[in-house]
DNA sequence: TCCGGGTTTTCCATTCAATGGAATCGAGTA
DNA sequence: TACTCGATTCCATTGAATGGAAAACCCGGA
């Protein structure tokens, strides 16, 4: 290629992004190039992902392993690093809820032997925060920190019916809610709004569908002023422990939560490692 | 050069910071400004921890809001956002230890009703993975995401003898690993030699010290290429079951904890969330 | 309602940390 | 040995980041 044929006029060795872009936002798109299938990159998947120009992916993100944020292994591959998850541990609502609703997860999946998740909503979906395997579990898998939707599960549904109509309202509009896509009807708004509905009047949510071999049950957890801010989930096989039974426990579990969230909020243990 | 008579030379108004610093360390110092004592601070309380200028704290503590990493409540005090606990639950080692020994504490917990714990290390600490409490619990308490010394800990010694030569030289040379303050003697260099030649022996960590009235046991967890990837902890009355009891249900614990996670170390169950 | 203080945000002239194309390096591979 | 492809380093260029100062904000008290 020859110097004087060419459409690129200034020639500029180090040109910044057209639109000018911060710093932290590409370490964020960096982070969030990794998810659940695939928890480890190569340089160029981070770059392609990212669309970061190799090299600035590959100065960003050696900061970001000097930084403890990502983690790099011998083969060169990168991942998330522990350091991030330690700060991350910190984060609310994590302590105190896993705290107080742990050991009545443990008698929960002690008693009924099936899944049980601890999850919160976070925009228009919702994070587990905390989960047990029951003995009997089908080989459903929501892994702790993931996502799942609001609108076809049991907990996710007590999350929507208490984030008020304006959540509601939303999710309806924009009409994308996910939802299995060989389950025939998407629901329209208005069976939404109509199940919604149901979930608040009986402060606890049963789903159940044909195609599916399984029942989710969610009950709200609310906090000492009374607002919901965490949905305990369990999910049960249809032909298995029948939902009657199940009901009153969960319900019972949940005003335990309850009680141990709002005894929690005040005072604090202070670890106390010289004892171990 | 100067028109009047200032001892401040040149008069800069945006002087970078001396030495000249990048951004993103900047924002990891903000983010670790928090810690478990204090998850909630004020703008002030970040520049002050962090070093920073209160125009630069709030600028990039805002942009740390608006990316997820940090919360911010109506009454303007900072958090540790979700969005970062949701990046950082892909890390490494959490997601495959987790995910394999999680039953097998709810087991061990079912079983003895005590503390236990799943720990790995991290440089010259140790990291608490996941734990659960046991009912007879004494009120002992690291949280998840905690940090967890390794002297002092049975857990700790086990990660500590599996560290390697090195990782003991270098914190017998360095001479300040954490030790009770009212423990009378600190373990000279020779003392903790010969009790991680004792943990490497017996492939099992006994701590039992006069003026503690817990014993704490701790065995490794290997994973398929037979390197100590984790540490199994527990914390048991000194008056309650026998330790004689406990090895060897820690042992058992510990071999199906290798089994399970070399299992899991080739297949992925991959989520389904269609199925709820 | 208005005031005094403490905290937080915005403004903006200044400048250096960040940038990305090209060259270099390095581990495979034929 | 020569070739390939991914990652790193170099470096001239520049706009994103900077921090002091001023403005905005938020309260509790008068």
């Amino acid at each position: 290629m020859d110097e004087s044929a060419d459409t690129t006029p200034p020639r500029a060795r180090g040109r910044r992004p057209p639109q000018g872009e911060a710093v932290l936002r590409r370490a964020a798109r960096i982070l969030e190039a990794f998810d659940d299938d695939d928890r480890h990159l190569s340089l160029g998947q981070i770059s392609a992902r990212a669309g970061l120009p190799m090299s600035t992916a590959s100065r960003l993100a050696s900061q970001l392993v000097a930084l403890g944020m990502l983690d790099r292994d011998p083969s060169g591959t990168f991942g998330v690093g522990l350091r991030l998850w330690e700060l991350a541990s910190l984060a609310e609502p994590t302590v105190s809820l896993r705290g107080a609703v742990a050991p009545l997860l443990d008698d929960l999946v002690a008693v009924t032997r099936q899944h049980v998740q601890l999850v919160v909503r976070d925009g228009d979906e919702a994070v587990v925060l905390d989960r047990r395997d029951g003995q009997e579990a089908l080989p459903v898998h929501y892994h702790v920190g993931g996502h799942v939707p609001l609108v076809p599960t049991a907990a996710g549904l007590v999350l929507l019916a208490a984030g008020g109509s304006t959540l509601l309202e939303t999710l309806i509009e924009q009409g994308d809610y996910r939802w299995p896509t060989f389950e025939s009807p998407r629901p329209s708004g208005a069976e939404l709004r109509e199940q919604v509905a149901q979930v608040r009047r009986a402060d606890i949510a049963v789903l159940r569908r044909p195609t599916s071999p399984v029942v989710s049950v969610g009950v709200p957890v609310r906090d000492r002023h009374g607002r919901v801010v965490a949905a305990i989930g369990m999910i049960v096989p249809a032909d298995g422990l029948p939902v009657s039974r199940i009901e009153p426990l969960l319900r019972a579990t949940a005003r335990a939560a309850d009680r141990a969230l709002a005894a929690g909020e005040g005072a604090r243990a202070q670890p106390d490692w010289s004892r171990w």
